[in-house]
DNA sequence: ATGGTCGAATGTCGA
């Protein structure tokens, strides 16, 4: 089984983009986040064509999760259960689909930005991240075999070799000790970075903004992963961060990240 | 060569 993430940046801007990679990626299951759309202007006709089935959450232009399987789509599940919202209206922000693909529980993660650490985002970010290890240690708990995959944009560099110059971070978002922590606390609830183990840096990135030259200058963050409980992360064969497809005129920001499992 | 932001919805904001 092979499956991806992937933060599209916009599913109707990218959808012939993310259909030719599909073509010649052989992914079985893929989460995209920031589709930038309603459930309404999905493009899902698109990948039915291909043999996808499509679940997907999205309220407005912002955010937007899904998940597309070509081996299954079942319990769909929008949200994980305690996840924070911004504002009193749970169907605000469209951040976290779950679903069963193949055997293997995908969750596809778009965890929130925090914009600065003084922003009142910044403790959204850090409340979401505690909220879902909360829930994704219980669900080990529950079952130590379970196969969960936690994919998605994590809005994280975890370790100084994430970012190719620590000193630009110095006062933002992403590399804060608190963000760390809690990615960290993920990580010691079970849950592994399965990718890196295949794609050491470090300079290995999975998005670079598309302002001043970042790509070409290699001057990047790894911010997409793909974490793994016990029981999937001893299945992981390979993984590749696909940063071909960063390439050219209308890619995304951010690159596709690849894992192998064995069946 | 990969290349001086991009995308969705406006009249700007979020990343």
């Amino acid at each position: 089984m092979r499956l991806a993430t992937w933060n599209v940046n916009s599913i109707r801007s990218r959808a012939d983009r993310v259909a030719a990679w599909l073509q010649r990626s052989d992914v079985d299951v893929v989460a995209l986040q920031e589709t930038k759309c309603r459930d309404d202007q999905f493009p899902e006709e698109r990948f039915a064509d291909l043999g996808y089935q499509v679940a997907h959450v999205g309220y407005s232009q912002w955010n937007g999760v899904a998940i597309l399987s070509r081996i299954g789509i079942d319990d769909v599940e929008i949200g994980f259960p305690g996840q924070p919202c911004w504002g009193e209206d749970p169907s605000t922000e469209a951040r976290a689909l779950g679903a069963t693909c193949g055997g293997v529980r995908v969750w596809s993660l778009y965890v929130p930005n925090g914009r600065t650490l003084a922003d009142p985002h910044y403790q959204y970010k850090l409340e979401w991240l505690a909220a879902l290890r909360t829930t994704a240690a219980g669900w080990l708990t529950e079952d130590p075999t379970a196969a969960v995959a936690l994919v998605g944009d994590w809005n994280i560099a975890l370790e100084n070799d994430d970012v190719w110059d620590m000193a630009v971070f110095a006062h933002s978002t992403h590399v804060s000790p608190p963000e760390r922590a809690a990615f960290r606390a993920i990580l010691e609830a079970g849950y592994a970075d399965v990718v890196r183990p295949h794609t050491p840096g470090p300079g290995v990135y999975t998005y670079w903004d598309y302002t001043q030259l970042r790509f070409p200058r290699r001057e990047g963050m790894r911010i997409d992963f793909v974490l793994g409980s016990p029981a999937l992360a001893g299945r992981v064969t390979g993984a590749l961060i696909d940063r071909e497809e960063r390439k050219g005129k209308g890619a995304s920001d951010h690159a596709p990240v690849i894992v192998d499992l064995a069946d």
